[in-house]
DNA sequence: GTGAAAGCGCTAACAT
DNA sequence: ATGTTAGCGCTTTCAC
């Protein structure tokens, strides 16, 4: 193995000559400079991380926690990851991908080994039992999403109430008075992250203002409970004639179900999706859809997160204050809603 | 921080008395080892992950290289991921995280820093690029795919040749003579992993031997292009009576488009799928399938690099042979398959 | 603009 | 069964 002391010694400069030219942080006259990045490039020489991260009490390591727990979309999830990991590398760091079944102890080990020296949380529950560390530890961590008592605490997500705002004022501008909101399973409300309940709160806030009636429905993603789900709307309200839909499983077998009662989409029912753009794209019918904007979310989140971990550097404490960063819904008009049919 | 010096100090020994309780590599009287927990308890002791690594030159971390190519079905790549980083953990690793954009260099890189002492490459190609430098590397790795040439590598994958047979002989065994496989996008075919390739040859074969014939087509996901591809395969083919899906994303328009044509699932035409057990559980009408092992091959791939990391502590070179691991495939009936229609 | 040297916290001989 | 000690390879004062 090739260490920085050969690496000097083959160029004929010292040890904290080549330290600096790797670093940066000295001014180094030119002819040195090239002589050592000459003998670095000939002697194939890789800083030792371990070593590194022992004298300058950096790893360069962001840990990327997701928990997993119950029906999250596991693309949804992937995507934000591979963006987490390409923004790390843009600012020299790696990702170490920590899972849930460990639990909060994770975070604790990583970061008090000093193996992670910053860190980002998926899939934050309302009460998630990880602030607690997240609070007290002096690493800069960022979530994505978003708990009940943000005090304190870095944020990352999609305006979720705006969202359902957003869906509404698209299906009352087309002439929809009465609307279905086809939701994530049960168990998401229940226990979990808000996002489902944000969305609904958006769409019942708007939908008063503008005098449109709104019935919502959780569903599984399954067929059956899609169909049972679509029965009971139709059933309670028979003048629906807008559905938006809050849970990628549902979509095809709403669209499905539909097409097989004979509903044509957009015609007797506009349909809309809050989803990632892939999948609304990628539908039987083309979906009009407010986007889930993974990419965005995954380099956010390292931006903010970089931003205090070089911060923290200068000052002794968080210098960067803490923040609740709601990206603003994208709609995009597909071929799925229209114009509310004329009642006979 | 607390140190491995403070511990000792509290607990009245030196540090190598710490260090040997922690590691267990020597034989520690029960009062001093019990002392030594106890003052690592109330002091709140980490072991500082950069020095352990600079000191025994070994990181305790995995990467795994997941470059995301072309059109991989995602959910399979997500459950690999946490399958490796849940088995890593149990063998004390973690998992570092690289994707695609960074190149081949990125294992050169993690290597060479030794960031990483060990490595799992997903998406492997039947030429990869990362192959030189996988034979060259000193630290153990596993490939999840099959490439070309599996001289001196140890590879991870589904027996899809297998699994091709197995679907034929399904088919054959419920009386169907014409069989369809549609196929993954033609792009998957032309540039990449092989294993699309796998399966249609295992299907040939046995195709062959019994005497049934076959009509592949690639496909793209999308609803239109299912929907071409199956115009295509019942006018060229009338009597097709037996489908084999290999395209997590074809299999809901395919179905959908089956209905709308008036042919009932399975009484007109039997359906399989090559996907993970949830999507074939999940779909509209439950698909008999051989499911893709995504948990399985990853836990395995991490069993496989732990062993080979194991013997390569022990003696020189590598004492555990390289290794094709090819796991056999399970075809689960559900009801989407069944005796063929007697021919009018 | 460059060097010398003191650690960073731990592991693993080498002692006893 | 335990203690002593010499590094591991790098960063970063301090000195010139």
């Amino acid at each position: 193995m090739v260490t920085l002391a050969e690496v000097a010694r083959h160029a004929g400069v010292s040890a904290s000559t080549v330290s600096y030219v790797l670093s940066g942080k000295r001014t180094i006259s030119t002819p040195t400079r090239e002589r050592v990045e000459r003998s670095i490039r000939e002697l194939g020489y890789h800083p030792n991380a371990g070593a590194r991260a022992l004298a300058s009490s950096k790893s360069n390591i962001i840990a990327l926690m997701m928990p997993l727990r119950t029906d999250m979309y596991l693309p949804v999830m992937m995507e934000i990851a591979i963006a987490v990991a390409t923004t790390a590398r843009e600012h020299a760091h790696d990702v170490l991908l920590l899972t849930g079944q460990e639990g909060p102890e994770a975070a604790r080990r990583v970061v008090g080994s000093g193996l992670a020296d910053a860190m980002i949380l998926m899939d934050v529950e309302l009460e998630d039992q990880r602030l607690p560390l997240v609070r007290v530890t002096p690493r800069p961590a960022v979530l994505i999403g978003l708990p009940s008592d943000t005090t304190g605490l870095t944020c990352v997500d999609l305006d979720f109430a705006a969202t359902g705002r957003r869906c509404v004022d698209h299906l009352a501008e087309l002439g929809h008075r009465e609307i279905a909101v086809v939701g994530e399973a049960a168990a998401v409300y229940e226990r979990r992250t808000g996002f489902a309940e944000r969305t609904v709160r958006g769409v019942r806030e708007r939908a008063e203002e503008l005098g449109t009636r709104v019935l919502h429905r959780p569903c599984d993603g399954s067929y059956e409970s899609v169909a049972g789900t679509l029965a009971r709307i139709f059933d309670e309200r028979p003048g629906t004639t807008g559905i938006v839909v809050q849970n990628e499983a549902a979509i095809e077998p709403l669209l499905s179900l539909l097409r097989q009662q004979g509903r044509a989409v957009p015609e007797d029912v506009s349909v809309m999706a809050v989803c990632p753009e892939q999948v609304a794209a990628g539908t039987s019918v083309p979906l009009t859809s407010v986007a889930i904007p993974a990419q965005e979310m995954g380099r956010l989140a390292v931006e903010l997160v970089m931003a205090r971990a070089d911060a923290g550097a200068g000052r002794d404490q968080a210098a960067v204050p803490p923040r609740i960063e709601l990206l603003p819904p994208t709609l995009t008009v597909r071929g799925s809603t229209g114009p509310a049919p004329t009642p006979r």
